[in-house]
DNA sequence: TGATTATACTTGACTGAGTCAAGTAATTGT
DNA sequence: ACAATTACTTGACTCAGTCAAGTATAATCA
């Protein structure tokens, strides 16, 4: 079985897909916040009252880093931090108000710039382009190795 | 139209490519090079003697950045430059035997990497795999903007 | 021609993301 | 109670990448 051109398809397919994430990236980074901190707002938002814990499992983050994103989104007063009662070492983090417009407004530019990828799209066309998506991700997200 | 799930499903897919691109790149970055280093190599290999301009050129690179880089393999001697006999602020660069070596572990490393995407699928399922590939290439792949 | 402007590359100084390891305090297990 | 583990913090550091000034050469044009 010849896979030498697939291997080429597939470097290209990633070269292509890699400026396409970069541009993305490009407008959320307009927001002043690093693509880390956004991933984190999106950890407190997402996992309701949640400790650094928690966020550093989902996130392949380093500890030291977390600690000081988050203390900066506490000082900042986007991330509230209360000592859990249950275990004094964790703290129960959860966005403010004030973090939740911040979160919002990231998650508008984000959207905002996915809707530019897919502005010169028909809606026929849009919906391939996401059918080819799915197969995709169901072709090549299997299971950690069994 | 309503876009807003297909945004939702592009995102889905974007954090899931870019776990993807993630892994193959953690493979490249085993070589000890950076992938700034690697892009670099595959433009003096790719572009036969150039000057750092033309690289500057195709890649989104820093001068210094790059002149550093260029530098620091010609100390390696992995790549050869020789002042242009036309134009005198021009170098000519190439790879060195040496650096064709490195070049040829690096291709070799990334297109493992590859075949080992691709490892768990059958041929048709690798067939249908670049099909969708080239399938959302095409539908997001305009020009510059009209 | 000669003066100005532009180009190719270099270099030093810097920023900021991310890493590492040691330290503190609280918890768990025996 | 004591040892080992866990959650978070902190300081010191590395390294990628940026910026701007500097040098040498080439191109432009009055």
């Amino acid at each position: 079985m010849d896979r030498s051109q697939a291997i080429l398809d597939i470097r290209a397919f990633n070269r292509f897909y890699t400026n396409v994430l970069f541009l993305l990236d490009q407008s959320v980074l307009k927001s002043g916040y690093s693509l880390a901190e956004a991933r984190v707002m999106y950890e407190v938002k997402a996992n309701g009252p949640c400790a650094a814990r928690d966020i550093m499992n989902r996130l392949n983050i380093d500890e030291g880093y977390l600690s000081r994103i988050l203390n900066h989104f506490v000082a900042k007063e986007l991330v509230l931090k209360t000592q859990s009662p249950t275990d004094k070492r964790q703290y129960h983090l959860r966005l403010s108000a004030r973090g939740r417009r911040a979160y919002d407004m990231l998650e508008s530019l984000a959207n905002q710039s996915i809707q530019g990828l897919m502005s010169h799209l028909s809606d026929q066309e849009v919906g391939d382009l996401i059918r080819h998506m799915h197969s995709i991700t169901e072709l090549l997200d299997h299971e950690p190795t069994e």
